[in-house]
DNA sequence: AAAAAAACATTCACGACTGTTTTTTTGTTT
DNA sequence: AAACAAAAAAACAGTCGTGAATGTTTTTTT
């Protein structure tokens, strides 16, 4: 054990950055031309390094995917967090929560990648546990952050939880069939539609006994 | 021998049933392992075939898949006509709509192959001219099975549109989600908050000035 | 029964990708 | 400055999938 801080720190910083470019390259290259095009030549030219350099960072192509995917989500679950915390600390009303949803963490272009690590995960093994615990992991962020954006309805966490996997269904949903089919009006509409809901059952279960409750009882906006 | 009545339809039939006796590989293997797995030299050992003689059928892989995806949803378009016809002829409400879509249309086997083929036709360009083509056709089935079954609602098209759109985001979404993180309970509960989101619309559509409408006043099933 | 056409089978060539091994370069320690 | 280890590059071997070329059997036609 001798002067390791400054040394080893140099190094490994250094590793870091690479692994860090070939995670971005990785990542670029899954979604321009998808998953399968992201080989171990591909990211290095990416990359503008031999595939030799980039072995000795991921021995294996496995690796380079895992990690990759790993930071990728990584990422989405730092943004839900970051939401959940603004969103404790101040106003929140169920169409900010459900468009901060839609829009900051299932960009279009995440999508794409999520689906395509998804397929991948379901027959490479390896892959689809990494991918599984990741996605489980971000889900739970998902809770937390419409735990927290839908608390003052007050509802029991059971009923949010189905309010918060109906909404991340339905927006992941949206989000294919505007892949498939673009139609920004329609989408508006949808997520119209999606908001009218969870107000609507936030209202129904507030007042269960009675009757359906106005909407106008809540604040407008 | 030359004489059987059974061959007598001859070359066409027989290279027809080849053909389908591919696809049906093909589309078991991209069931059970992806469509990357889907190679000429497994679908052929599975049909106990030459690749030679798949060749002859089928000049290149893509045409294969192709053939396959569009013979597959094919049959997912069958079984929304046919529900169509049923419920334009008979008796219709939400609950059997939005079950009958979920269970017939999206079985868990089918999307996990949709998926496939929809993120391998992203990159595919040919493979995704076809998919795109396909599944806009499906989805304007839905469309039809929709507006026939919600036409008690008397809504005009535009926003039965919008309601089937957000129908079948949210199916989708939950197969997603249910592959993900299975959860039967969870599952059904978000299918009866759509149901009820559906009904909550078509009501508030129907009385638009009024307040809201008691749930009540449709006949329950 | 013979010719023609389709169906089927076998083999080969080419390229791509993965992962291993070997060599060179770079930078840190003594 | 020299020794040394890690990083980067290069070369190599093995596997796999595709599609084409060629040969064989079966079925239809005449």
């Amino acid at each position: 054990m001798q002067t390791d801080s400054e040394i080893k720190d140099g190094r490994e910083l250094k590793g870091a950055a690479m692994r860090a470019r070939l995670r971005a390259a990785t990542e670029e290259i899954i979604a321009e031309v998808g998953v399968e095009a992201a080989s171990g030549k591909a990211v290095a030219e990416r990359c503008g390094v031999s595939r030799g350099a980039m072995l000795h960072h991921y021995p294996t192509r496995d690796d380079l995917i895992i990690d990759t995917a790993r930071h990728f989500w990584q990422r989405a679950r730092d943004v839900v967090v970051r939401q959940a915390e603004d969103v404790a600390s101040g106003r929140s009303d169920v169409r900010t929560y459900v468009m901060t949803l839609y829009e900051e963490v299932f960009p279009s272009n995440a999508l794409v990648t999520m689906l395509d690590l998804v397929v991948l995960g379901r027959t490479e093994s390896r892959i689809g546990l990494a991918v599984n615990e990741i996605l489980s992991d971000l889900f739970h962020a998902y809770e937390e952050f419409g735990v927290k954006a839908l608390s003052r309805s007050q509802l029991p966490p059971e009923e949010l939880r189905i309010i918060i996997t109906f909404t991340v269904s339905t927006l992941r949903g949206l989000r294919i069939q505007n892949n498939i089919e673009p139609d920004r009006a329609k989408e508006a509409a949808v997520l119209d539609m999606l908001i009218a809901s969870i107000e609507q059952r936030i209202a129904a279960a507030a007042h269960p006994a009675a009757e359906m409750p106005r909407q106008t009882d809540e604040d407008p906006t």
